[in-house]
DNA sequence: ACCTGAACACCGTTCAAGT
DNA sequence: ACCTGAACACCGTTCAAGT
């Protein structure tokens, strides 16, 4: 079943798919989107530059198979488990993709930079559509709600991440805005600081989460519910 | 009032934030974010390379003025007109929002990946927070609702100008993903196949600013409407 | 078949020196 | 004061040649 000369014999291949999405992913994890370069990769891989080209066309090729490979995560996370209400079983799908990026350094920035079609990534829009195509809607609002759940995600999470970063002239930014509100020019912002300049990405991400989810409940064809969770 | 040596006397200084600025928002738009480099917007600006770290410190800085100015249009088009109903004034900031975005190519992507905190940023950030306070809503859940609302749109403009750009194995991908579900490995995406390949990006833009408003208009405190839009 | 070595055409950023 | 020239330390990608 195997060609004459058989892949397994000979020098074992140093490279593969597989095990340069791992090693890519851990050294993103180390040192960050901007650092996550061919040569260093295939340094951390004991190879020259050029041997990476094998396997991935182009450096995007790659990015788009790490972020695949992250979604395995959400995936695997989100099963769809036949017994909650689909709300919760929504809920679910969208904190495991939160999750899965940030289970990764720059996560949000890799998913979001690529248009991954992989397994996974098919795999997790599958479900979830299912989950709500299973509860109801029509076909076209699943697909729709599919993509106001996910890139509401993906932009919440990009925005944690870049919070989370590093201080690149993040004191600088706060002395800003900090200046800028007790000018008086921002009342609004002034009012909400607090809220505005809180860490609690959760609690933020939890409050989008909801207005998304009693806006389906609202449109849901048989709504007959009444509670606000 | 102009200190001994005049800043307007001798030779005029071919460089000053706002027309590098405006110079590299027209580069943007007509090569993109990837061919927008600090040596080509040197060229277009007749400098050498490093005169441009006179006015910028990074180019990651450069980008952050980028991405305020392309803000300054959002705020524009916003501006509260305190006639209409607070959902369709907020409504009016997300499309301004997203408009702006769309108005430079990778608009999106510039400013998903800064964290801008110019003038028009502030000011569209304020004008949007004033309109859900002013609307009953309590300050936390206001701030909360600001980014819900600019993440998602974020979110969703970065995917529609991803899907616009110049065919970058778009059609592999497509084909990948009809051999998929030709195959039956994703019931739930066959079927929603048609709205999910759509290129009507408003469409699916207007149905999850729709979700988000209609999951304010269930929080409200005083939520005494029940039409569905 | 798989990888090396070396090149090509670039990058962002810094800084002494010129005017 | 403002900009040049030239360098430093890198990039992604290609491809003949080796083993």
């Amino acid at each position: 079943m195997n060609p004459p000369s058989s892949p397994t014999r000979g020098r074992p291949a140093r490279l593969d798919r597989a095990r340069t999405v791992r090693t890519a992913l851990d050294l993103l994890n180390e040192s960050g989107l901007d650092a996550l370069t061919m040569r260093r990769l295939a340094d951390a891989m004991g190879v020259q530059a050029g041997a990476l080209y094998r396997h991935f066309a182009t450096k995007h090729d790659l990015l788009t198979a790490m972020a695949d490979h992250m979604l395995g995560q959400a995936a695997d996370a989100a099963e769809p488990t036949r017994s909650g209400h689909w709300s919760e079983e929504t809920a679910r799908f969208a904190r495991a993709l939160r999750t899965a990026l940030l289970g990764h350094r720059d996560g949000a920035r890799v998913f979001a930079g690529t248009h991954a079609t992989g397994p996974n990534t098919l795999r997790f829009a599958d479900n979830l559509t299912g989950v709500l195509r299973q509860a109801g809607f029509p076909d076209d609002e699943a697909a729709r709600a599919l993509y106001a759940i996910t890139n509401f995600t993906t932009g919440h999470t990009l925005e944690e991440q870049a919070a989370l970063q590093p201080d690149d002239g993040k004191a600088a930014e706060a002395e800003t805005l900090h200046q800028a509100v007790a000018a008086g020019t921002y009342p609004h912002l002034a009012a909400t600081l607090p809220t505005l300049t809180s860490t609690d990405f959760t609690a933020h991400f939890e409050y989008g989460l909801r207005l998304l989810l009693n806006g389906l409940r609202t449109t849901h064809p048989q709504a007959h519910q009444r509670h606000t969770t």
